[in-house]
DNA sequence: GTATAATATCGATGATTATCAATAAGTAAC
DNA sequence: GTTACTTATTGATAATCATCGATATTATAC
């Protein structure tokens, strides 16, 4: 695979592109970003993200209606977001009670215009 | 499902949640905010987008080693992205140059920090 | 025209995931 | 204790997806 680029280094500038810096993502922030936007990644979770947010907080129970999922869909998800960092929960009572972490969203936002609106160009 | 909530709007204020606001996602909002992230979800497209990023152009075949990807598999990556609108691609000769669309980025961004953070809480 | 090079597409495969019903675990009221 | 209720977990299944090799398409050079 690649083997049309597998030459040496002063050879490099030869090709059609020139070397690349290194303020890339390692693989690690790649795995760790792509956690966080997979967690937004579906429609399901973004409607519950919403719901919560249109709220001070947001009980588990008030999700499977206007979502239309089954019980142990909406916990599958809010366990996602919660995981992610987008939503905490507290239980009071038999109740689960959500509410969203704007620095998490501010974060996952400045990823976004930072990290790969690249310098100067 | 949900059965224990299959009741009467005027008897919902005696369960454990109140009713919800109307400024939520629609089904189809939702799924297009979901194709964005879903584009931004993969450990390899991140990358592929900071390495566009770091430059004023890339060319895909400048992609292929960092990556350590095939290169159907980096022109499936790229589709992707392009298809999100995070990136836009031109080809010249033989080679495919691409960059990245900041008008995108800061859609995306604000989506986050403007759906989801909710009003006053 | 042929040969070479870069990219796109196709087909297959293994891994991940969204979904549900069923069950377990936790909580409150009795 | 028992009963009722809410949430979490388990197991199964169907769909989606990342990856690759092989092939097709496109463009350049000859």
């Amino acid at each position: 695979m690649g083997s049309h680029k597998s030459i040496e280094i002063e050879s490099e500038i030869l090709t059609c592109c020139s070397p690349i810096g290194d303020s890339v993502l390692s693989e690690g922030e790649a795995a760790n970003v792509a956690q966080l936007f997979s967690a937004l990644s579906d429609p399901a979770r973004l409607r519950i993200l919403s719901l919560i947010a249109a709220a001070p907080e947001m009980c588990s129970c008030a999700l499977e209606e206007p979502l239309g999922k089954s019980q142990s869909t909406i916990s599958h998800h809010t366990r996602i977001l919660a995981e992610a960092g987008l939503i905490v929960g507290e239980r009071r009572g038999r109740w689960m009670w959500w509410r969203v972490v704007p620095e998490q969203l501010r974060e996952a936002a400045r990823v976004l215009t930072h990290e790969f609106e690249g310098s100067i160009h």
